[in-house]
DNA sequence: ATGATGAGTCAGCAC
DNA sequence: GTGCTGACTCATCAT
């Protein structure tokens, strides 16, 4: 037989779990409510459901005291719920920018090693231009006869291409081949 | 004259501050403890900050109750700064995170734009050696003793170097300079 | 009335 | 004992 009798609801009991609002949550949340007087007839979690047409059938003949601490109770209850859903809405914002951060952290590396690779291949051609820079000014300094013999191309214009600004890439030893 | 009784204290009126701990935080937790019996002599913020040693002191001839109770108000108090302490930390952490994102997205930016540069970078080499090579050619086709009269370079090494695999740049024209 | 959130309180864990 | 944090309650604001 239930002998508490002021018990507003404190804690309870809580297991942990996250309480999301189906009608299983009123495991341990009986050892409520005045006993020796009126039994409560709506659990925790049904007060806190009910729309409020559904409540007002339940509010008949009450006295207005316990139609206010009904109400209350049910405040009470939506608050908890309130409260768990801002907790939870908290972690997966803070998931979310933790998972945000990870998908740059990748994209960075991502770009990172696309750029030393472009930065390689800039290198070999840097390379391989100088190469041919030095080898067109030996035949530019041979003579203009000797380009006149290949007169398919405009070879004033591939000098030209040969001699356009370079950033200064070290004399690179070419693979043999 | 003070009339409250039994009030445990609970939100007080509480302003909206910062409570940072500082000794100021009394303003208006006064109206508390009880009035018509011992005067509590120390201070929420006293208490507070009191070492154990201290507060040994202060519970000179007084009731194992009374000294319950005090180390409870104790308890309570810190426990207030602790909550205090996480939700300022909480902040904080957020707020880093969301700082380390924007970083990594200044970096991403960087990065892409750095590689669109290269690739333009690349292009134009592409094209460049693409017509170096069509030159090549022409050289080769019209016969090696051309070649011949630029002795101080091994021509079949630049020739090997021109030749060497490509990606497909399209016919790019030419910037005539 | 409903929902959200800052602050305070308590339980319970970790040290 | 101290510090932290999840969950609850309350005050308060906005809708």
């Amino acid at each position: 037989m239930c002998v508490f009798t002021g018990i507003t609801s404190k804690k309870q009991n809580k297991t942990k779990v996250t309480m999301t609002s189906d009608s299983r949550a009123s495991k341990a949340l009986q050892i409520k409510r005045e006993c020796g007087e009126n039994v409560p007839v709506l659990s925790d979690s049904e007060l806190m459901s009910l729309s409020v047409r559904e409540l007002n059938l339940h509010l008949r003949g009450l006295s207005r005291d316990e139609i206010q601490k009904l109400k209350q109770r049910r405040r009470t209850l939506k608050n908890r719920g309130y409260a768990a859903s801002c907790r939870v809405k908290r972690v997966s914002q803070r998931e979310a920018l933790e998972q945000q951060k990870k998908e740059l952290q990748r994209e960075v590396e991502r770009l990172g090693a696309e750029n030393a690779g472009m930065r390689r291949e800039l290198e070999g051609l840097g390379a391989r231009l100088a190469a041919l820079q030095r080898f067109a000014r030996s035949l530019e300094s041979a003579g203009g006869g000797i380009l006149a013999t290949a007169p398919r191309l405009n070879t004033a214009s591939v000098i030209t291409i040969v001699k356009s600004p370079q950033q200064s890439h070290g004399p690179r030893e070419q693979e043999a081949s």
